[in-house]
DNA sequence: GGCTTATCGCTTGACACCTAACAGTCATAT
DNA sequence: ATATGACTGTTAGGTGTCAAGCGATAAGCC
């Protein structure tokens, strides 16, 4: 369904970039409340799966801040969505003995029973979702999209000065 | 930038589904801190700009519900933004006579000329993001989102039963 | 008229996120 | 050795979002 008649306009949009851009915009809501829908079930929020599936993917030791980066939130969001998951003994943070600042943080065999069930669902929606698209068709959503990223990172540079 | 390098992954994705929709996920975020970054210039949030955008490019009295399903936000979330519009003086809620459970949103004259100086940088941020793209692969661009979207939809509906 | 049902906006509580400020720890330079 | 600066994780305060539930109002039905 086209954006205009999704979000009930009543006029075509104009601008061809506008609409791309909110198309964007538009298809990660569907696709966040989708996943939120599937998370729920399990007792999960996204924020807390995709610390766990970034913690099973890992092939170095990673610290909090370090999860930040990958997960693309501050030190401050890490800790708080660290907090609900090590009360429900999904992870662990572990001391490290050279460097008392940081912690390494661990998927707990629960977390790694848990991720197990959600996992192949998650990917089983992914499939899904993009059963439309061939490979060939995904990479080009993947080509058009890294487009927009660096010049839209161009522009946040800007508007940083 | 790949997704994978932006990220700091140590290894390529192995499922091209997947990096298709992390894709969408991840452009969204650095066009929402571009976004946020030039609507708090003007003392704005994205959710309050959007509003303000609406209202300004409405061709019908719109209440709060619609305005709710054009931003595609629940009622409770436009209740808060509206409040915080209002004590800024931007929005205007206007009894309507005949039915009184609603409120007929409008811009206010002060909101009008905020959204004046606003809406011309919004505009150029977003040409400024898709200039790598030529219309027509604006075009695909669009039609390979609404794929998506169309199918996350079933997927959201078939998860809700 | 009187009843039920639906709709509207609002409230509350929970969540993720951000910014800013903080304290502890490490590394480095003086 | 000690002071400075950089880095890590935490806390506090605020925003936007949602879900669930409320009272008020409107519309439809008997």
């Amino acid at each position: 369904m086209s954006l205009q008649h999704e979000l009930d306009l009543d006029l075509p949009f104009e601008d061809v970039r506008h609409e791309a851009v909110l198309n964007v915009v538009r298809t990660m809501g569907v696709l966040s409340s989708a996943g939120a829908l599937l998370f729920r079930r399990f007792g999960l929020t996204e924020a807390q799966f995709n610390a766990l599936f970034s913690l099973k993917y890992k092939d170095r030791d990673l610290t909090q801040s370090d999860l930040g980066k990958r997960l693309v939130v501050t030190r401050a969001s890490i800790t708080s969505v660290l907090d609900k998951l090590e009360a429900k003994h999904l992870v662990a943070r572990v001391s490290v003995p050279d460097n008392r600042r940081i912690y390494h943080v661990e998927l707990t065999e629960k977390g790694r029973v848990l991720l197990e069930k959600v996992e192949p669902l998650y990917r089983e929606n992914l499939h899904a979702a993009t059963k439309d698209l061939s490979e060939k068709q995904c990479r080009t959503l993947i080509q058009l999209l890294e487009r927009i990223r660096a010049r839209t990172q161009e522009v946040h540079e800007a508007l940083s000065r």
